[in-house]
DNA sequence: AAGGCAAATGTTTTT
DNA sequence: CATTTGCCTT
């Protein structure tokens, strides 16, 4: 009976694979490695594998772990083996890095010297507390610019590095960053915090430190999967081999071709050391794509092969050419998002869904353009990154609330808004609070008690401070018998924050309040894990690792626009890569070293193969960056794609115009005989400044399209529009 | 202590 | 260019 299932089952999980990928979900080799070209099926494989565990090699749920790097890849992989089954998968641990190094250090706070209910960092709440150390060390901010400090304490820990491992060498640079690394980890001790690093590594310790707590683990998981293994840094790799012991089998999937987190210390060494350290190996290439079109798999090919460092794959595929990918020269970044509207508005006239339709770009700067004229187009999109839900201010503030509602020694919610909004306990009090604090070695709130009990604080200061401390008190009483959604009105109402930024004008007062009543919203759908326990603080923690990039309107029919990074996994049939400029992309920051350049090249390989069916490059040749206007030429990525996949776009078949126009339109390429040139900058008396975009017809009669700072795109005869040269 | 104004100053990507 | 920081006034 049982094995009759069995062999029913093999045919549902085998049924679609090719035999690369059946070869790396059926291998009886203690670990696997598929190296996975982009588009060849690699979660696929992950969730074909792991059903096979489950239903063929009768691998309890319970004893099979796996990791991706980000909370959507958990979800989707969930999501995907229930689906293949039929069924959900209970026990079986799914999770980032991040989310499962949380799960362990809740579980063993004592073995780590944690806090029972110890408190992530946000990297801004991080950069706070560096700046508050390096007060402290009367360091120059100028010399020392505290993100740079932020930034070498979290390369140390991504290396697993703790201050008193790193030998002070003399020099002042390196002296100086161990100085701060010290007090930093001695105030998050001190305040039981831990940042994301932190979360690592102290994972990592846990297991090291405490072999009972290793061996636990190493007899519950069998079967560890990992995704996006190029991904992983020193500490997770680490993490991984403490693991796995000596029965403990590892699958890991990877492309060397799409690591684009070097910069946060993610080792693409580790898929070579894997076969080294994870012995025997049996490695498998999938080199098959079944994404994209073969011209749009060319230029992807073309642009990677100059990379020198790589384990070397080559994508093909079977289906055929499809369709060229299309290379845009625009004039400016206003020009090149309108163009992307129109084509946009373009593939919805021919009754394509605009959800298939995606705008990547390098940095996030450059989506303000696009989004502009998105709008002006009346094209629905949706923004994905940028600044994370969970980290706007006013959501910190309410969180920070709900925080100290819950536990009133949160040094860190309340000092974030023990005066917010203003109740008159300015930075003069909020010193002599943290240095009382400090002498009597207790928390914030206690210092704050002391001081009130002893009279050690001016009058005014002391009934503010008074004040504020009966507003938590009273925001707290009797609230852990309220609904949790109930709990967050309190902490925006009673606090006053809604009302702070109900009174500030413009639209981001109104957008904050929103934000809030969001907040609202979510408190309300939230489902703790654990519904017999306290909500609250279920919330509060999966709220510090998530940062709510879900959004609420998932299901409307909106083209996504993100940065290539946030595109990675993804795929759509209509991809638009935008700003393809040297200086952009590659970004200018990257260019000195050739590691970072060949991360770049990386970058835009990632980019090309999120296309299935149309590719569109876009470049502007002017560009404003901070206010001035620079100049680029194109990228070289785009120059390495060869000729016969590409092509160039020209200007004058595709500048926006009303159809009527269209039929007749003859246009010329320079304007010879009008007097003025495409691209150039020119005045209106009404319009004001303007850039040419295009002729139609010649001579005085022809018509010309302006596109003005102020007003947007306008067609003009050119005798009667009295322009003039700028 | 708060709020308004001017100046400076910084921007790649993110769990 | 925007936003944040710092300085100044009330």
């Amino acid at each position: 009976m049982l094995l009759d299932c069995a062999a029913m089952d093999v045919t549902a999980i085998l049924d679609k694979l090719n035999p690369a990928q059946e070869e790396a979900v059926t291998s009886d080799q203690r670990h696997v490695l598929v190296l996975a070209g982009a588009g060849s099926g690699k979660t696929r494989v992950l969730v074909h594998r792991i059903v096979w565990q489950v239903q063929v090699e009768n691998i309890s749920p319970h004893a099979i772990l796996a990791v991706t790097f980000t909370n959507k890849a958990a979800r989707e992989m969930r999501e995907r083996i229930d689906q293949l089954l039929g069924m959900s998968l209970r026990g079986m641990w799914v999770g980032t890095f991040h989310g499962l190094a949380h799960r362990l250090l809740k579980a063993h706070w004592r073995d780590v010297g944690l806090p029972e209910n110890f408190q992530i960092l946000d990297s801004d709440d991080q950069l706070r507390l560096v700046k508050r150390v390096m007060r402290a060390l009367e360091l120059d901010e100028q010399r020392w610019p505290p993100r740079q400090a932020q930034w070498w304490i979290n390369a140390q820990k991504d290396e697993g590095l703790r201050s008193a491992h790193i030998q002070d060498s003399g020099d002042v640079q390196l002296a100086t960053m161990l100085r701060i690394y010290r007090e930093y980890e001695a105030s998050c001790d001190r305040l039981g915090v831990i940042d994301f690093a932190e979360l690592l590594l102290r994972a990592l310790e846990l297991w090291r430190h405490h072999p009972q707590v290793l061996a636990h683990y190493q007899e519950r998981f069998q079967h560890v999967l990992v995704d996006e293994f190029q991904d992983t840094n020193a500490v997770q790799y680490a993490w991984l081999r403490l693991l796995v012991g000596s029965v403990c089998r590892v699958t890991a999937v990877g492309d060397d071709d799409q690591s684009i987190y070097g910069w946060r210390g993610a080792k693409v060494e580790n898929i070579l050391s894997y076969e080294r350290d994870f012995e025997p190996t049996h490695t498998v290439r999938l080199e098959q794509n079944y994404r994209s079109t073969s011209n749009i798999l060319k230029a992807a090919n073309a642009v990677i092969e100059k990379n020198a460092d790589r384990l070397g794959k080559k994508l093909w595929t079977d289906s055929g050419d499809g369709e060229m990918v299309a290379l845009y020269a625009a004039f400016n970044e206003h020009d090149e998002a309108r163009y992307i509207a129109d084509r946009l508005h373009q593939w919805v006239n021919d009754g394509q869904r605009r959800d298939e339709a995606a705008i990547l770009y390098r940095s996030n700067a450059q989506s303000r353009v696009l989004e502009a004229a998105l709008l002006q187009a009346e094209i629905p999109y949706r923004i994905y990154g940028g600044q994370r839900f969970y980290e706007r201010l006013e959501i910190k503030n309410a969180l920070a609330y709900l925080r100290l509602m819950l536990n009133v020694d949160d040094d860190t919610a309340f000092e974030r808004v023990i005066n917010i909004p203003a109740r008159g306990i300015g930075e003069r009090t909020q010193d002599t609070i943290r240095q009382t604090a400090r002498g009597a070695n207790t928390t914030l709130w206690g210092a704050c008690v002391e001081l009130i009990a002893t009279n050690g604080l001016p009058g005014r200061a002391k009934n503010a401070v008074a004040g504020f401390l009966g507003l938590i008190e009273d925001m707290s009483l009797g609230s852990d018998a309220l609904k949790l959604i109930e709990q967050a009105e309190t902490a925006i109402e009673r606090s006053g924050l809604i009302d702070l930024y109900r009174r500030e004008k413009g639209e981001r007062g109104l957008a904050r309040v929103e934000n809030l009543e969001e907040l609202v919203a979510a408190c309300g759908n939230f489902q703790p894990e654990h519904a017999e326990q306290p909500i609250l603080p279920q919330f509060l923690d999966q709220v510090a690792l998530d940062a709510g990039d879900r959004q609420a309107d998932e299901d409307q029919d909106a083209v996504q626009l993100m940065t290539l990074h946030s595109a990675k996994g993804l795929e759509f049939p209509l991809v638009f890569l935008a700003g393809m400029e040297e200086n952009l992309f590659p970004h200018k920051m990257s260019l000195d070293e050739p590691g970072r350049l060949e991360e770049e090249r990386r970058l835009a390989y990632v980019g090309i193969t999120r296309a299935m069916q149309k590719l569109y490059l876009t470049f502007a040749e002017c560009r404003s960056i901070y206010g001035s206007e620079s100049y680029n030429s194109v990228s070289r990525f785009v120059r390495d794609i060869p000729s016969d996949v590409l092509e160039e776009v020209r200007l004058q078949n595709t500048i926006t115009r009303p159809t009527s126009y269209a039929a007749g339109a003859l246009s010329s390429d320079l304007g010879d005989d009008t007097g003025f040139a495409l691209g150039q900058l020119v005045c209106h008396p009404m319009y004001g400044e303007g850039v040419i975009l295009n002729f139609e017809g010649h001579g005085p009669r022809a018509r010309v399209h302006v596109q003005f700072e102020e007003v947007g795109t306008k067609i003009l005869i050119l005798d009667s529009a009295r322009l003039s040269a700028v």
